[in-house]
DNA sequence: CAACTAGGTCACTAGGTCAG
DNA sequence: CTGACCTAGTGACCTAGTTG
C-alpha cells in the first residue's frame, strides 16, 4: 500500500481546449506544489502553489527583495524540505514555473515570434494564444478547468494502478528481463549483429576513403555523436545524432515501471541519462584502435583531429569501450545494465528517489539472474566511469560552445546578446530579478590531469564556487555531476509546453472521480464534490470544445493532456516520448518543422529548469538543438505505439547502414 | 504530591490523520526535549527540543564539527545535567532522534523497501508515508499538529491520573505482591512445576540420546538461549528463544506501574533487564551438572561443547544457577525478585530516575514481605552476578557475530556494504554526518582471563577506551553495563515506526484540555490559549479532516496515537508489548511474517537509538534477530489481551515440553 | 452566492549574538 | 563552547475582494 502511496508524482499537462501550459502535480490524490512539491493549496499568482511558496512570492514580489545569489551553483533543488535554504533559488524556481503578480504567460509570446520567424503563420498554433493559462486567477474555478484536474487525477490515479498491475511484472524477474532486453533490442541500433553488418561494410569503405584529404576525416569524425565537437553543419550533425538519442529515450519508455514516474522524474532520468546510455550503445563501435561512425565510416584513433581538449574524452571513450568491449556482453546483458543506468535513484532532482530505487533494484535483480556476479561487479564500476565521461562530454560541448558560438539559438536579441547569461528562466526580465541573469560565467576548463575515470571530475573544476556542502544529495557516494550538466539537455528557452512531460503521460482513465476530494486535501480546495457536475451534464455543456470528464475517448482527448490539441506541438522527440498507449490522431502534415520542433522542445525545457550553472545551460541548449534540430522524422505515426518499433528501426538504418 | 510532580515524562507517537514519527515527551505538562530531556523551546530541525541542543546541533552542521569520538563507549546518555559532557554522544544523539536541517525522515524509505522486498506490495501502511513528517517546519504550527500535542498532552495527564489511582495498588503492599506473583506465573514458562514435569520426561529423553554422535548434543545445546552462540539455523534458535523473551517482556508489562513509565523508559528497562530475568526465571533448568534445554532435552555439563570461552560463560551460568537454587524460592518470590531486577533505576539512559526508584522500592517492600531479610540480602547480592552474566552473554554474542558473520541484515544495499558501520540512526546519510557513521569498529574480543564471575568483566576489556567516568551512573557500584549491551536489543535500521512505544502506550483520555496551557511552558510556545479557537466553532470547521480538540472519542481515535492506523504495524514483540487495555482490532492476515517483523520490529528500534557502540549494535541486531525472526506468532490476537496470558503459554509449551 | 485567491497577520523557527 | 534572546523570515489561517 505504501507502495503506491509514496509519492509517485505525476506531472500533467491540462490542456482541454486550449493549449496552454499549466502544468500540474499530483502525489497520486493531492495536486502539488509547483514549486517545491509540497501540497498546493491553491493556484497561486498563475501556478499551483503551496501557502509557503505563495508567500515567499508575495513578499519577495511586494518588497522587490533581491536576494542575495546563491552561493552554489544556482541550481539548488527546491523541495519542500530545503525550500528556505536558498531563498535565490527558490525565487528563481518560482519564477520558472512561472509565477507571476499578473503577466501572463511569458514564453507564449516567443513562441508566436519563433513561429512567424519560420515563415509558417498559417498553422493551427492559433490555440495556443487562447490562453487563460497560467496567468493570476481570481474566483470561482471554471468548471472546465475543475474538470480537467479531475481528469489529470484519475489520470494519476490510473497510474498508480497501473503501477500495481506493474508490480506483478516488476516482481517476476524473468518477465522483466525479457520486458527490458526486448526494449533494448527493438530501440537500440548497435546491437552486435547489427554493428557487425555495418563493420564489415566500413573496413572496405575506410579503404575508399584513406586517399581522400585528412579534412574529410575530420568532418565525419565529428559527426559522431560521441565526438562533442561538431562541425560547423549542425544540422548534419545533429541529424545524425538525433535518432540515437530517440531510441534510447523510447528505450526508457518501454522500460517496465518508467511510465509511472512522475514526468518530471522521467524527464529527470532521461536527460540524466541519455548520454550515459548512448555510450554504452556505442562502445561496440569501438574496436581496438579504431571507431565506427554511425554513417557507417571507419575511422582510426589517431587520424581523429580531435580539438585539444577533447582528445582526452576521445581517449577515455576509447579506454571505456575497450575495457567494457572486455566484458563481452550479449546484447541482452548490455540491455539491462542500461536499464540500471537509466534508473539512477541519484540522479539530482529526483522527487520520487524511493520509486526509481525499487524499479532498479528490480532490473538489477534481472541483471544479476544473466550475468555472473564477479560481471555484475565489473560493471557497477563503469557506472562512475560513465559518469565521469558524462561530464566531460558535457563539458565539450560546452567548449565547443564557449569558442565557436557555432550554436545561435533562435530566441529573441536578448538571448543572443547575452548568450549564457540567462538562467534557464525567462521571467527573469519579468522586472524584479534582472540580477539573476548577470551572473558573470567563469567558462569551465577541464584540467588536463587525466583523473582516473571514476573519480569525479566536477569537484576538481576550478569554479570559485562553495564546494557543495550536503544540499541535494549531490555528493551521495556516486559521483552525479554529469546529472546536473545533462539534467537539461532538453532545456530551453522560448516556450513552456510541457510537451515533453505531456508527451510521456499516459491515456486518462476513466471512473474513480472521488479522488478529486482528495486534491487539495489540506486545503479543502479542489476538492471533489459529487454533488456538483461530475460526470455530469453541465460540466459536458460548459466544457462545449473540451468533453466533460469522466467520459471516456473523447473527453480524455479533449481535456486532458495526452492525444494532445495543437496539431504540430509533437515533433519528433516529443513525439517519441509519447506514450505508446496514446495512439497519435494528429494530422502528420508538417511545413518545415524544423522551428516547430524547436519551440516544441522548447516547451519543456521551461518546466524542469533546476539546477544548471549558466554554462550547464549552453551545453543543454548545444545538447538540446542537437537532439531536435534534424530528424526529418514523420509526424503522426507514433513511434511508440507500434510494438515493434518500427519507425526508430527504420530511422536508424538509414542512418547507421 | 511530589509523587505526581516528578517528571514522569510520556514520549507518544503523534499521529491523528497519518501515521507520521514524530515523537513527543511531556513531563506532563510541558514539551521536553528529545535530545536530553530539558525542556523544549520549539520544534527544531525536525525535532522537539530545547534552545541548547538546538543551537548546538545548528553549530555542529553550520561548522560541520568533527567531535572527538566519545572516550567512553560513545553510549553516553544525554539529559540536561550532563549534555554538555560529551559532544560526540550529544550530536549522535541529537542525529538519532532526527534532527536534520531538511532529511525527512531517513528510515520511512526503508520500510518500504524491506516491505515490498518481501513481495508484498499491498499492504495498508500507506498511511505511513504520508507525512508531513519531522522534517524542518517553518511557520505557524498547524492546528492539526497543535490538536495532537494537547491530545498527545491530555493523555500524559491521564498518565498522572492513572498513576495517581496506581498509587493504592502500591501503597498495599499485599495487593502488590499478589499482582507481581501473578504476573510472574501467567508469563512464566519456567516455574517449578512445569519444569519438574518436562525434567522427569528429559532424563528418559537424555538416555535414549546418548548414544547420538556429539553433534547432535551440541546442535541441542546451541538451542538454549542461555548459550551465546547459537547454530547456524538461526531461526530455529530463534523460535525457540523468543517466547521466554515475550513471556519476560509480558511480564514487565503486567507490572503494576510499569505502564506508567514513559515508554522509552519501558523498553530502556526491558532491553536492560530481559536477558537478566531470564537468567533468573531459567535457574531451575540447572541441577547440577545437567542442563535441562528448552526443547526438553537434558544435557550433562560436559557434554556441552561450548565455543573457547563460552565455557566460561556456562560455567557461570552453572554456578550462578547453583547458587539460586540452593535459596530454594518459590514461584513467588522469584516472581517478585523478578519484578525487582526489572525495575532497575540504575538502568543507564534512563529518564525517569526516580519513578523507577520508587516502584522498584514498593516491589522490593513487596518481597519483603514474603522472604526473610537475609535471604533478600543473598538475592540482592545475586544482582550484580546477573549484570556480569549479562554482559558475558552480550559479548558471547557478539563474539558470533563477529565470527560468523551469520546475520545478515536484510537492509537495502546501502546497509550491507556498511554493515557495522552506521550507528543505528540512519539519518546519518541525510548529508552533514557521515562522520557519525564513519566510527570504526574496534571489535571487542572476549579476552581469556576468566575473571571471577561477579566482577564486571567490561572494565577489563582492552577496548582502548578511557576508563568510564562518573558519567551515566554506569559505574555505580553494579555493573550496569549489560544493560547497555542489551539495550538495543529491540533495535535495528529500517523505520522509524514507533510502534513499540506506540503499542506501548494507553489509550488516549479525554479533557483536560487546559494541560496545552503549560506546555513550552518557559517558552510561552505551545501554550493554549483559550481565547482562541479552542474546543470551538472555527476550529471545528478548519479542521475538517482532523476533529477538533477536546471533543472525545474520534478525535482521540483520530489524531492520537494509539489505536493504531496501519495495520501490519504490529507483529509479535511489538503486539506482546501492546498494552492490553487497546484490544488489537487489527487483521490478522500477514503473508510472509518474517520480513514485516523485521521491519516492524525495525521500526520501534529508531526510536531508541541511544548509548550504543557499533559492536553493541552489533549484538543488538543479533539479538533482535534472535527475538523478531522466527516466531511464528498469530497476529491480531493480542497477547497482552488476554488476562491468562494464553498465548504466551501456548508458544511455550510447543518449545518447552 | 459559492468558490476562489491576493494579501495581511502573527504564531513559529533558523541563525546570529554575546554574556557567562 | 553554551544557550537565552533577538531578528529576519516563514507559512497556516483569515479576510476582503473577484469571478462564474
Amino acid at each position: 500500500m505504501d507502495y503506491y502511496d509514496s509519492n509517485n508524482n505525476l506531472l500533467v499537462g491540462c490542456a482541454p481546449g486550449f493549449g496552454d501550459s499549466i502544468q500540474i502535480e499530483f502525489d497520486g490524490t493531492t495536486v502539488l506544489c509547483r514549486v517545491c512539491g509540497d501540497k498546493a493549496s491553491g493556484f497561486h499568482y498563475g501556478v499551483h502553489s503551496c501557502e509557503g511558496c505563495k508567500g515567499f512570492f508575495r513578499r519577495s514580489i511586494q518588497q522587490k527583495i533581491q536576494y542575495r545569489p546563491c552561493t552554489k551553483n544556482q541550481q539548488c533543488s527546491i523541495l519542500r524540505v530545503n525550500r528556505n535554504r536558498c531563498q535565490y533559488c527558490r525565487l528563481k524556481k518560482c519564477i520558472a514555473v512561472g509565477m507571476s503578480r499578473d503577466a501572463p504567460t511569458k514564453v507564449k509570446r516567443r513562441f508566436i515570434t519563433a513561429n512567424s520567424q519560420s515563415g509558417q503563420p498559417n498553422g493551427s498554433a492559433a490555440q495556443l494564444f487562447n490562453d487563460h493559462d497560467n496567468s493570476v486567477r481570481f474566483g470561482r474555478v471554471p468548471k472546465r478547468e475543475k474538470a480537467k484536474i479531475l481528469a489529470a487525477m484519475q489520470q494519476s490515479h490510473h497510474a498508480k494502478v497501473s503501477e500495481r498491475a506493474l508490480s506483478a511484472e516488476l516482481e517476476d524477474t524473468s518477465k522483466l528481463t525479457t520486458a527490458v532486453v526486448r526494449a533494448h533490442m527493438e530501440t537500440c541500433e548497435f546491437t552486435k549483429d547489427k554493428v557487425q553488418k555495418c563493420y564489415n561494410t566500413a573496413v572496405l569503405k575506410k579503404n575508399d576513403i584513406s586517399d581522400k584529404p585528412i579534412n574529410r576525416f575530420n568532418e565525419i569524425t565529428l559527426a559522431c555523436p560521441l565526438n562533442p565537437h561538431p562541425q560547423s553543419t549542425t544540422e548534419d550533425f545533429s541529424q545524425r545524432f538525433s535518432p540515437a538519442i530517440r531510441g534510447v529515450v523510447e528505450f526508457a519508455k518501454r522500460l517496465p515501471g518508467f511510465s509511472i514516474l512522475s514526468q518530471d522524474d522521467q524527464v529527470t532520468l532521461l536527460k540524466a541519462g541519455v548520454f550515459e546510455i548512448l555510450l554504452v550503445r556505442l562502445a561496440c563501435m569501438f574496436k581496438g584502435n579504431t571507431m565506427l561512425c554511425i554513417n557507417g565510416e571507419l575511422l582510426e584513433r589517431e587520424t581523429i583531429s580531435a580539438h585539444q581538449n577533447a582528445r582526452f574524452l576521445l581517449d577515455s571513450m576509447f579506454k571505456f569501450a575497450e575495457q567494457f568491449n572486455k566484458l563481452g556482453l550479449t546484447d541482452e546483458q548490455i540491455g539491462l545494465f542500461c536499464a540500471v543506468v537509466v534508473m539512477a535513484p541519484d540522479r539530482p532532482g529526483l522527487r520520487n528517489v524511493e520509486l526509481v530505487t525499487r524499479l532498479q533494484s528490480h532490473v538489477r535483480s534481472g541483471l544479476h539472474s544473466l550475468i555472473p556476479a564477479y560481471v555484475v561487479q565489473e560493471l557497477d564500476r563503469k557506472i562512475p566511469d560513465l559518469r565521469t565521461l558524462n561530464t566531460l562530454h558535457s563539458e565539450k560541448l560546452l567548449a565547443f560552445k564557449m569558442e565557436e558560438q557555432g550554436f545561435e539559438s533562435q530566441d529573441s536579441p536578448m538571448m543572443s546578446h547575452t548568450p549564457r547569461s540567462s538562467s534557464s528562466v525567462d521571467s527573469l526580465d519579468s522586472g524584479a530579478y534582472e540580477q539573476a541573469s548577470e551572473v558573470t560565467i567563469s567558462p569551465r576548463r577541464l584540467s588536463n590531469n587525466s583523473s582516473s575515470g571514476s573519480s569525479c571530475p566536477y569537484k576538481s573544476f576550478p569554479r570559485g564556487l562553495e564546494s557543495p556542502s550536503g544540499d541535494s544529495g549531490i555528493e551521495s557516494g556516486a559521483c552525479s555531476s554529469p546529472a546536473r550538466s545533462e539534467q537539461d539537455l532538453l532545456e530551453h528557452k522560448h516556450d513552456d509546453m510541457p510537451v515533453l512531460k505531456r508527451a510521456l503521460q499516459a491515456p486518462p482513465i476513466v471512473d474513480n472521480t472521488m479522488l478529486m476530494n482528495e486534491a487539495y486535501r489540506v486545503h479543502k480546495k479542489f476538492r471533489y464534490s459529487d454533488k456538483h457536475n461530475v460526470g455530469g451534464s453541465r460540466a459536458g455543456s460548459s466544457c462545449s470544445s473540451s468533453p466533460p470528464p469522466g467520459v471516456n475517448s473523447p473527453m480524455m482527448g479533449g481535456c486532458s493532456p495526452p492525444p494532445p490539441p495543437p496539431h504540430q506541438l509533437y515533433p519528433q522527440l516529443a513525439s517519441a516520448l509519447t506514450n505508446p498507449r496514446v495512439p497519435d490522431p494528429y494530422n502528420p502534415q508538417f511545413k518545415s518543422p524544423l522551428q516547430l520542433q524547436h519551440s516544441t522542445l522548447a516547451m519543456k525545457l521551461n518546466e524542469k529548469p533546476k539546477h544548471m550553472t549558466e554554462d550547464q545551460q549552453v551545453t543543454s541548449e548545444l545538447l538540446h538543438s542537437i537532439i531536435m534540430r534534424g530528424d526529418p522524422i514523420q509526424h503522426g505515426s507514433n513511434p511508440g505505439s507500434s510494438n515493434d518499433s518500427q519507425v526508430p528501426l527504420n530511422l536508424s538504418k538509414k542512418i547507421i547502414c
